[in-house]
DNA sequence: AGAAAAAACTAACTATCGTTAGTTTGTCAC
DNA sequence: GTGACAAACTAACGATAGTTAGTTTTTTCT
């Protein structure tokens, strides 16, 4: 068996492309019904399959949830990553660049919240060490700004707990914000406003500098 | 035993007192697993009930659930309501409040969220009139601000949406965090800080003061 | 074309879910 | 005390979950 392709891959199996599939479909249940309230059935439902089929992609519900997880989750994590690595990156960019990744894939935010509300325990070792260099970046970046000295560095984590609480939320209240205020977060323009909103709110909250 | 009682109440019945240990315990199992995840066998064994002994008290899961949401609900909606009734109310002072309700209870907010992403169905009944006026009290509170006209129109939802998602999501995020970085955030000095940093959040982003 | 491997299928098992029926225990008014 | 009612119990049902075994179809390689 040919295993994973890379960049110069060759044309994806049948297998792998119906496991792509299975994993799509995986990931909207799960993001809209979480774990427990996911079954095989409705995955493989949606793919046009019998539950058992799905034996021959992943070995149970288990592994298809991580692989959901830590399919979604790769992208994310390698922004971090690299806004991170460097001295160079800046909040506003990395706020951008992640809005445009939860844009294109609008129920990986509801999948890592139910997952965060389960107790991240399939999260964690997906995590690795992608998060603390966040933080420290935060930390240089903070102290960098114009306003320096505005935030005490007890209070640092808590700047970035709260942008990623905005970033994230956006997305996972906008069905319910639907039907309250009859409005659609999840539109090109409304995204865009969004994402203008917090590139604002970076600006005031890290570098200091009050709105003109 | 004489048993507390609220101020002007009859002794609470047998039956109401352990209605009220199921409310607890299905409280606390719904908010950490969810509703599809919690079984009425648990909540029985929390309570230390065997499972049909459950219907004479709540009509079925269904029910229990309901009465789950609406009384952990009903404090923090009759806490908005108020905000916004007359116009005195500040944004500060609502964080603070709703934040003092949240930490003496800190699986409401788990729950909330794990009703809001499965779609706030259950939810939205509970809501009714209780959130368009915390919208408008905010236009009010953003316009009359010294540095009116900071927020668009359009971005004052926008705004509300953020305080809301960064009150509600340190209570959710907590766990994971302890695991991440080795740090609880309920405990009370914790909590006190993060109250602080609201506070200094909502003077920055509505009344549009810098930091000093 | 034909053999081998991959990937679909049918049928069914076990466990557990929410729920119901019927019974026993406990509590309180008279 | 004794009857009446509330609230616990035991036993079990039907439905559905994840999973396995065994079989048939489809693809792939020579």
């Amino acid at each position: 068996m040919v295993i994973a392709e890379s960049v110069l891959a060759s044309a994806p199996t049948r297998g792998e492309v119906t496991a792509a599939r299975i994993l799509d479909v995986a990931e909207a249940l799960f993001a809209r019904h979480g774990y427990e309230g996911t079954t095989l059935r409705d995955v493989a439902a949606g793919v046009g399959l019998r539950t058992p089929s799905l034996y021959n992609h992943f070995s149970g519900k288990d592994a298809l949830y991580a692989a959901v997880l830590e399919r979604g989750v790769a992208p994310v994590l390698s922004a971090l990553s690299e806004f991170a690595r460097d001295g160079s990156g800046d909040p506003e960019g990395l706020v951008v660049t992640v809005m445009e990744l939860l844009a294109g894939r609008p129920d990986l935010p509801r999948l890592i919240q139910h997952e965060i509300l389960s107790g991240g325990e399939c999260l964690m070792p997906l995590l690795g060490d992608s998060i603390g260099p966040v933080f420290a970046r935060a930390h240089e970046v903070a102290e960098a700004s114009p306003g320096a000295g505005a935030w005490s560095a007890e209070e640092i984590p808590l700047l970035v707990l709260a942008m990623y609480h905005v970033v994230v939320g956006y997305f996972t209240i906008a069905p319910l914000y639907a039907e309250l205020q009859g409005q659609d977060l999840l539109t090109q323009p409304a995204i865009e406003r969004q994402t203008r909103f917090l590139g604002e709110l970076v600006s005031i909250l890290f570098s200091g500098t009050t709105k003109e």
